[in-house]
DNA sequence: ATGCATGAGCA
DNA sequence: GCTCATGCATA
C-alpha cells in the first residue's frame, strides 16, 4: 500500500457539446495565408449597415455575418441579430457595472454560467469579456450567456447562487515560463518584422534567445492571438487636441489597429 | 489583470 | 503547425 498517488487525470472538460455557436463561423481556410509583414489583417469591407449609428467613428472590422447574400429577404423568425462592436463595448461596460453593484466577482460569474447553462468559465475569460481582450466571434458568443445572467442576477437580489465548486485539473501542466523582459524585446521586434516565423526560423530565433522552441512558437501564437482581439495591443488615446496634428506616427511601426473601438481601460 | 499554456479542429 | 477558445498560475 505504499504509494499513495491519485491518477486522475480525466477532468472535467465537460462540454455540453449541443451548444454550438460555431454554426456560422466559417473563417478563411488558412487564415491569412497571405505573409505580409506588419499587416496580418484582412480586412473586409464595411456591411454599409450599423443598427447603432449614434456613435462616433468606428469600423466593424472583424469579419461580421456571412449570413446570405441578401440583407434582409424575409425573416419570419426574428433570431438574435449580431451585436456591432460597439454594442458588445457598451454591454461589456454595463454589464462589470452591474456585476460590481451586485456585488459579484469575476470567478462567480464564471460559476453561475456554469451552473445555470452548463458552460463554466473561468475568472480570466470573464475579465477579458469586460475589458474586450475576447476575438470578437468569443463575444457574440458570450454576450447572450452573460446578458442572461444579468437577468437573473439583478432580477432577484438575493438569490443564493449555487455555489459549485469544480475541482481543478489533475493534469500535468507545464510550469509557466518567465521570459525576461529583454528577450520579449527581442521577440517582439521579431514580430513586427514577421509575425509568421517558419518552424526552421523559430528554432533558429530559439536558438538565439536561448529559449525552447516550443516556448518561442507558443510565444508567437499567442502573440497574433493578441493582435486579433478587440482591443489589440498598441493602441493611442488620441485626444481630441492632436487628432489633426496626428499623421501616423505612432511608434516605429506599429501597424494600424485600424478597430475603432478602444476606448479607455479599466 | 495578464502571461504562458493546453487542446480541439482544420489543412 | 496554425487558429481559436479558454484557463491555470502568477505578477
Amino acid at each position: 500500500m505504499a504509494g499513495g498517488q491519485q491518477q486522475q487525470q480525466s477532468l472535467i472538460y465537460s462540454q455540453p457539446g449541443g451548444f454550438t455557436v460555431n454554426g456560422m463561423l466559417s473563417p478563411p481556410p488558412g487564415g491569412q495565408s497571405l505573409v505580409h509583414p506588419g499587416l496580418v489583417r484582412g480586412d473586409t469591407p464595411e456591411l454599409g449597415e450599423h443598427p447603432g449609428h449614434h456613435h462616433h467613428h468606428h469600423h466593424q472590422h472583424p469579419h461580421h455575418p456571412p449570413h446570405h447574400g441578401a440583407v434582409n429577404s424575409h425573416d419570419p423568425h426574428s433570431d438574435e441579430d449580431t451585436p456591432t462592436s460597439d454594442d458588445l463595448e457598451q454591454f461589456a461596460k454595463q454589464f462589470k457595472q452591474r456585476r460590481i453593484k451586485l456585488g459579484f466577482t469575476q470567478a462567480d460569474v464564471g460559476l453561475a454560467l456554469g451552473t445555470l447553462y452548463g458552460n463554466v468559465f473561468s475568472q480570466t475569460t470573464i475579465c477579458r469579456f469586460e475589458a474586450l481582450q475576447l476575438s470578437f466571434k468569443n463575444m457574440c458568443k458570450l454576450k447572450p450567456l452573460l446578458n442572461k445572467w444579468l437577468e437573473e442576477a439583478d432580477s432577484s437580489t438575493g438569490s443564493p447562487t449555487s455555489i459549485d465548486k469544480i475541482a481543478a485539473q489533475g493534469r500535468k501542466r507545464k510550469k509557466r515560463t518567465s521570459i525576461e523582459v529583454s528577450v520579449k524585446g527581442a521577440l517582439e521586434s521579431h514580430f513586427l518584422k514577421c509575425p509568421k516565423p517558419s518552424a526552421q526560423e523559430i528554432t533558429n530565433l530559439a536558438d538565439s534567445l536561448q529559449l525552447e522552441k516550443e516556448v518561442v512558437r507558443v510565444w508567437f501564437c499567442n502573440r497574433r492571438q493578441k493582435e486579433k482581439r478587440m482591443t489589440p495591443p498598441g493602441i493611442q488615446q488620441q485626444t481630441p487636441d492632436d487628432v489633426y496634428s496626428q499623421v501616423g506616427t505612432v511608434n516605429s511601426d506599429t501597424p494600424p489597429p485600424h478597430h475603432g473601438l478602444q476606448t479607455s481601460v479599466q
